[in-house]
DNA sequence: CGACAAAATTGAATCGTTTCAATAATCTAA
DNA sequence: TTAGATTATTGAAACGATTCAATTTTGTCG
């Protein structure tokens, strides 16, 4: 008798787990093979059935479909992408979605995406680079037709990096250089010179100013707005900034309770808050025991004009920009670049902000 | 000469154009194989790079991630998920995008599947089953791992349908049978309970109820609780069903403007609203020209306790939900089902409301 | 009925990854 | 120095759809 050759499997130390750590992966899903193949007819006319049906005999298509139903098939998208090299999708980079300007704009651009039959999906960069960048490279992998930015940065490295892929890029909320690509803003500066020239014509002269980080740009172009409502003004006004830490309501609420402890002689007169949710936290820091009265003591003027505006407890005076149009605007920007990409020359469309008076001011 | 053939090239009546409708699509992007060539590897070497570099000699990752670089190659995520059966990513169906408390939700749940590693998207159902649908659709048809359904409809159908490509599915806000599914939701009956309990508390006898939809399962069990502590009650009180278009400020307005026209004889002495957007819309009716007041005339309990209740015209009392909660939660079910499909047995979390009182009870 | 055109169907080739068995290169220890 | 073990690299096969040139079927008309 020969040697005993002892074969053990030895197992691989580390083993490819991209498979293996999705568990129960039916890998007997059916596929187009198998409908054919049920249904009697090539692979190629349950394709034709599915994307074409009209080129396919009316009794074939009902065939398959018997097929498609009682296998339970369904298409399988990445293979559909492969092939093609761009999927059929757009994307949406949002700022803040717990911003209820946001979520309207998020709307509109939704709804207009929708309507042309592309799929829609919105990611929440919260403000961060590194969630920007993720999502934008997500996107990317996933060879996108196009995406919306509401930008944290500048976008240039961004931008050069998804025209790569064909990945069409239009920013929203943020006025683009017209020869990096489309885009679609309001005009923050005159919002913000608005804002002030309303104050200062209440008779206000002590404003200030309270915003996020001044590297949002929407935040510095308000502040500078209002600087150049403040200089222009005959009277003898100032205007005094306190950074907030966030763009969100428990921000405000924290420089609210700050300015009310201040004496009442040095403390302003008036506030212009770059965004609602802030002016609404000031609201309530100066509500919570009826230290401060709005707008008598302090006046109060907001931006973005959300729903919300209308129903605070001193009913907020804001600065109305038109999110949705935002939103359904630079989605057409963004198809009419993905569509006719020959004749497409890039666009800067800016809207313009309008003043909305309340009890606040 | 033989016989002169004319070769005409025939066009197609209608040529495929899933191609074609994407003009510029950049076939010419680089694949593995060109960075494998570049850097004088075999394309095997490149995908252990990208997914196991420690397999890969310090040295050679060097030279791949060059060529990757020098190419500005980007993986095609289409055909790695084509390969790997199944993609890393989760989805969310919300029913409002536009309301904050889903926002919130939804803002719980993404932090959770980004810090898993998960990608994840968001989509809107509108409350429209047809919207609710095609997104599911379009989730399966990508072969996402999960999705968490904030459900329109009863879901009994889709559940089975996603399950059949290994979609695996969990209800947000929305108690799910138990052996269906998994699911993460809030009392609803017994919030509804609360918020008239406190009502009545206040000695108030002629309730009213506003809410949209009854199909709404929500509003259904809300209104379910608010009946059974009017029966409960000693008191002689009533309680009569105000049904609104939808569950937003807009709808609220309308509802709060015919009660504000109703004789004060017989017209409410408190709302109990479905939601808070009802219940802000209602405010700003009574407000509008100081026709109502709040909370001597009519008092008013909202439900979620979304940020903006606390800042409104009269703080508004309301049952609070844990919103981050509920996603966070329901993403880490989801998550367990994915990963231990074989051990896992569905579960379903109920979270206790809580009533916050305010000033418009 | 036959000849030709139009319509319907076919199936091999392709998209760009990941996997894994096979092979090559390097290290270890006697 | 070398057998044997370990580590690194290779590249064909597979995933599941779409495309399109080629083939078959059906329709039209003299």
């Amino acid at each position: 008798m020969g040697p005993l050759v002892e074969v053990a499997i030895k197992p691989r130390m580390k083993p490819y787990p991209l498979e293996g750590q999705m568990p129960q992966t039916r890998k007997n899903q059916p596929s187009i093979q198998d409908v054919a193949k049920l249904a009697g007819v090539s692979l190629g006319t349950v394709s034709n059935v599915l994307n074409y049906p009209d080129r396919v005999l009316e009794t074939t298509v009902k065939k398959v479909h018997k097929a498609i139903d009682q296998l339970g098939f369904v298409r399988n998208d990445a293979a559909r992408q492969l092939k093609a090299g761009k999927s059929k999708a757009l994307g949406l980079v949002l700022l803040d979605s717990a911003n209820p300007f946001f979520a309207q704009l998020a709307r509109g651009a939704e709804d207009a995406a929708v309507s042309e039959g592309y799929a829609f999906m919105v990611a929440n960069s919260a403000h961060e680079m590194g969630r920007e960048t993720n999502y934008l490279k997500m996107f990317q992998e996933q060879r996108l037709s196009g995406v919306l930015v509401t930008p944290v940065d500048d976008m240039v490295e961004n931008i050069r990096q998804l025209r790569t892929t064909g990945t069409q890029v239009v920013l929203v909320d943020r006025k683009a250089n017209a020869s990096l690509c489309c885009s679609v803003s309001v005009d923050d500066e005159a919002g913000g010179k608005m804002a002030v020239e309303h104050l200062l014509s209440q008779g206000r002269k002590k404003i200030a100013f309270v915003g996020g980080p001044l590297d949002i740009q929407q935040v510095a172009d308000r502040l500078a707005g209002a600087k150049a409502a403040v200089r222009k003004s005959a009277q003898k006004a100032t205007l005094k900034t306190y950074p907030a830490k966030a763009q969100d309501v428990l921000s405000g609420r924290d420089v609210g309770l700050a300015i009310a402890k201040e004496p009442k002689s040095t403390r302003p007169d008036a506030i212009f808050a770059a965004n609602d949710l802030l002016a609404l936290g000031i609201l309530q820091a100066f509500m919570l025991k009826n230290k401060v009265q709005v707008p008598s003591e302090i006046a109060i003027i907001g931006y973005d004009d959300i729903d919300f505006a209308e129903a605070a407890v001193v009913s907020l005076s804001s600065i109305k920009q038109p999110a949705k149009e935002l939103g359904e605007t630079g989605l057409k920007l963004l198809l009419d670049e993905i569509q006719n990409t020959a004749t497409h020359t890039h666009r800067q469309i800016t809207f313009q902000p309008s003043l909305v008076i309340r009890d606040s001011t």
